[in-house]
DNA sequence: AGCACGCCGACT
DNA sequence: GTCGGCGTGCTC
């Protein structure tokens, strides 16, 4: 082991100091040892009596004030054959920490989140046709030979993908002699867009905003445009111009969206454009694609990532711009490990990289709209649609006198409209935020409702699975066959719909109609979401009951009539955005109603047509409703006025947790500027077994607001297994 | 995050 | 008498 003699110093050495990725306090001092490491290097160090592979941080101790023995320094091992990060990267890294009140090392894990694309690559291993047919042949032996025939050497997992076989009949064929093994050469690197490529004729109105865009990257240097359009508009296509600009001056682009899995008509649209797929970056990848993709990436030579809010944190080799498109989209909150607003974070890792950040919304944020007005942020309008298009028109259906049975959701008049427009061959969407069959179940005989062991949450029936799910952990289980409470036979009764339900009435309704469900569980995996979308499209579903995730960024050209099963679902509860965000969620929902020639309409159920969301919606009257919003939020003092930070105490008992929650309310600061609401048990009083309460902490905009929470936090000394988090600028309920 | 140390129950 | 459960604490 190259240990024995890093541990023992050469005398005279200047000390620098490495982030690991764990969460410790901060880096840790090392010894340069004879490798030369130098800041941005990956390297590796010895840790305890393991070794761990982290970032040279910087020269001299990381605490100079109190700098660690220097007998109980160590060397570094070795510096890792990966490009160095960058230094706004690093910067970033560290600014990400103390504004998130998280350690630094859990920050860097998240960008050190592919450990194998430190590692050499493993060499390619390939196989080709070198022998006579296998004495024992089948036809899965036969597809395999079939596919290789003439062709090129393919990975086993190519040959298994393509003949529909088993990665087992590959290595028999092999072992028989039939095939024979062959080195791959290393992936090509990733094909660059061509920016050079014409892009799409842009109307004046379109063109004057690209231009604008344009510029900004032009001439460099941080800024922060709102690209602020209505549905249908063709935001797309003038950022993409921003994108070739920046492409241009041989800068990366980071894309960051809020739902990677249902995209693939952004692809198609980034590919018609730039003549390549850009590079994606999202869970479902795959580890070899991964690895690959973060190397692209640090080399700078994946020049666009289109990702979700962890793409953030790739270590780009010299970022130039970042887009952040549906900018108003609560997915782009984090509030598990390390709490960040990907939207935000993307503003700060601009600003510390010097380019610009284009945020991009038909329902901006308040928060993005305030900084607009307040000349932060440069605001580009697109109000129109090009071409025939027309927005749709959107109608309240006032349930309060639909006079629906219990057990029904479609109303008479929202039942005629798509009747009609399923007359008319064209298609209909339902839609309802909620998964599954039905919200509650609860026993005839003695009301008992039926709950998730773990948490404070009802068991939801999933009728296509025939389970009861929690949707907040991965419990389920079957129907009991008696009343866990009353211990009666079973007698349960559904309570509430989900878009199961909703199908359920809808083919009762409209039995002639092709009706499908699309929610994240009816949908796996990026292919299925994108043959999904593909096959709406196409007009092969006259009806979707769809969940949110069919609100992103689709154009179906046949669609021209939304209905919305629930329009108030999303008001209830004391939420802070529960009003704004219920009117971005239906404006994008209506918004898929006729974005081709076809003119579409929206229909509202609600039993509150007076609600100010629903008022605005019917108008068309966005700017009034978000003032109005506004005006309130500025009388409360809360964002985008005021700035809050949230702690959640955690643990098993709940007595020790509550404990812990009167202490840190005892332990408040007292400043005038500063309220302290709480403790109180969290909105989901018991989650994954763990008993939660919560503190918010209401400030002006003036405090520093990290600082003040760490400190507060750090008062307080919670017993074992009691956890408390901080979320600074907490957005939902969690 | 690992990986130790340490202090109490069921096995050879 | 030991093997092993995971609570607690440390890693430059």
């Amino acid at each position: 082991m190259a240990n024995e003699h890093t541990s023992s110093p050469a005398p005279g050495t200047a000390r620098i100091h490495v982030l690991l990725p764990l969460p410790l306090a901060g880096a840790y001092d090392y010894l340069p040892g004879e490798t030369g490491a130098v800041p941005g290097d990956f390297v590796v160090v010895p840790l305890g009596r393991r070794q761990a592979v982290g970032i040279v941080w910087g020269v001299g101790s990381a605490s100079p004030d109190a700098p660690v023995a220097e007998a109980k320094l160590k060397s570094v091992v070795e510096v890792l054959d990966a490009p160095p990060m960058a230094e706004a990267m690093r910067r970033f890294i560290s600014w990400v920490a103390a504004y998130t009140c998280a350690d630094p090392g859990s920050v860097l894990r998240m960008a050190m989140s592919v450990p194998a694309a430190l590692q050499p690559p493993r060499p390619r291993i390939g196989y080709h046709l070198a022998g006579p047919p296998p004495e024992r042949m089948t036809p899965a032996r036969g597809r395999v030979i079939d596919v290789l025939a003439g062709g090129p050497a393919l990975t086993r997992r190519e040959i298994s993908e393509a003949a529909g076989v088993g990665a087992g009949v590959v290595t028999g064929l092999a072992g028989a002699g039939t095939l024979a093994e062959v080195a791959l050469p290393a992936h090509a690197p990733p094909a660059e867009p061509d920016w050079r490529r014409a892009g799409p004729v842009l109307t004046a109105e379109q063109q004057n905003v690209a231009e604008r865009l344009e510029d900004t990257v032009r001439r460099g240097g941080f800024s922060v445009s709102l690209l602020d359009g209505v549905t249908g508009a063709g935001k797309t296509e003038v950022y993409f111009e921003a994108i070739a600009r920046a492409l241009a001056k041989g800068g990366q682009v980071l894309v960051l969206l809020p739902e990677i899995a249902l995209t693939a008509q952004w692809l198609e649209r980034f590919e018609a454009r730039f003549g390549v797929a850009p590079r994606t970056w999202h869970s479902d990848l795959r580890q070899a694609e991964r690895r690959a993709t973060w190397r692209h990436i640090a080399e700078g030579r994946a020049r666009v990532v289109v990702g979700a809010r962890s793409a953030l944190f790739l270590p780009f080799a010299n970022l130039g711009l970042i887009i952040v498109d549906e900018e108003h989209d609560g997915a782009f909150k984090q509030d598990e490990g390390v709490c960040y607003h990907a939207r935000d974070m993307a503003v700060a890792r601009a600003s510390l990289g010097e380019f610009p950040a284009v945020l991009v919304s038909a329902t901006p944020s308040l928060e993005s709209l305030v900084n607009a007005e307040r000349g932060r942020y440069h605001h580009l309008r697109l109000p129109n649609r090009p071409g025939a298009a027309e927005l749709p028109e959107i109608e309240a259906i006032d349930m309060r006198s639909a006079g629906l049975p219990a057990g029904e959701w479609i109303s008479p008049l929202l039942r005629a409209r798509i009747a009609e427009t399923l007359a008319a061959g064209e298609q209909a969407l339902l839609f309802l935020n909620r998964r599954g069959y039905a919200p509650l179940t609860l026993c005839k005989r003695c009301g008992h409702r039926l709950e998730c062991p773990n948490c404070a949450a009802w068991l939801v029936e999933h009728r296509f699975q025939d389970r009861l799910r929690c949707h907040h952990c991965d419990f389920s289980r079957g129907l009991p066959e008696i009343c866990p409470e009353c211990e009666g036979e079973a007698d349960f009764t559904p309570c509430g719909p989900g878009v199961e339900r909703i199908l359920e009435e809808a083919v009762a309704l409209f039995p002639e109609a092709r009706t499908e469900v699309v929610a994240s569980d009816t949908v796996h995996g990026p292919l299925a979401a994108q043959a999904m979308v593909e096959r709406i499209a196409r007009g092969e579903i006259d009806l979707v009951i769809g969940t949110q995730i069919i609100a992103k960024g689709h154009n179906f050209p046949l669609l021209t009539c939304v209905g919305v099963i629930d329009g108030d679902l999303g008001l209830a509860g004391g939420d802070l955005r529960a009003a704004e965000r219920t009117y971005q969620l239906l404006s994008q929902i209506s918004g898929r109603a006729g974005r081709a020639e076809r003119p579409g309409r929206a229909w509202l159920q609600t039993y509150m047509p007076e609600h100010p969301v629903m008022q605005a919606l019917v108008s068309g009257d966005r700017d009034t409703f978000l003032e109005r919003e506004g005006e309130a939020r500025l009388a409360q003092g809360m964002p985008p006025y005021g700035r809050l930070s949230a702690l959640i105490v955690s643990g098993p008992e709940e007595e020790r947790v509550r404990t812990v929650a009167v202490a840190l309310a005892r332990a408040a600061p007292g400043d005038a500027d500063l309220q302290v609401l709480g403790p109180a048990p969290a909105p989901l009083a018991l989650l994954r077994g763990r008993f939660r309460y919560r503190l918010l902490l209401k400030a002006s905009r003036a405090v520093r607001i990290s600082e003040v929470t760490r400190a507060w936090v750090a008062r307080v000394t919670p017993p074992p297994q009691v956890r408390v988090r901080i979320d600074i600028d907490p957005y939902g309920f969690l």
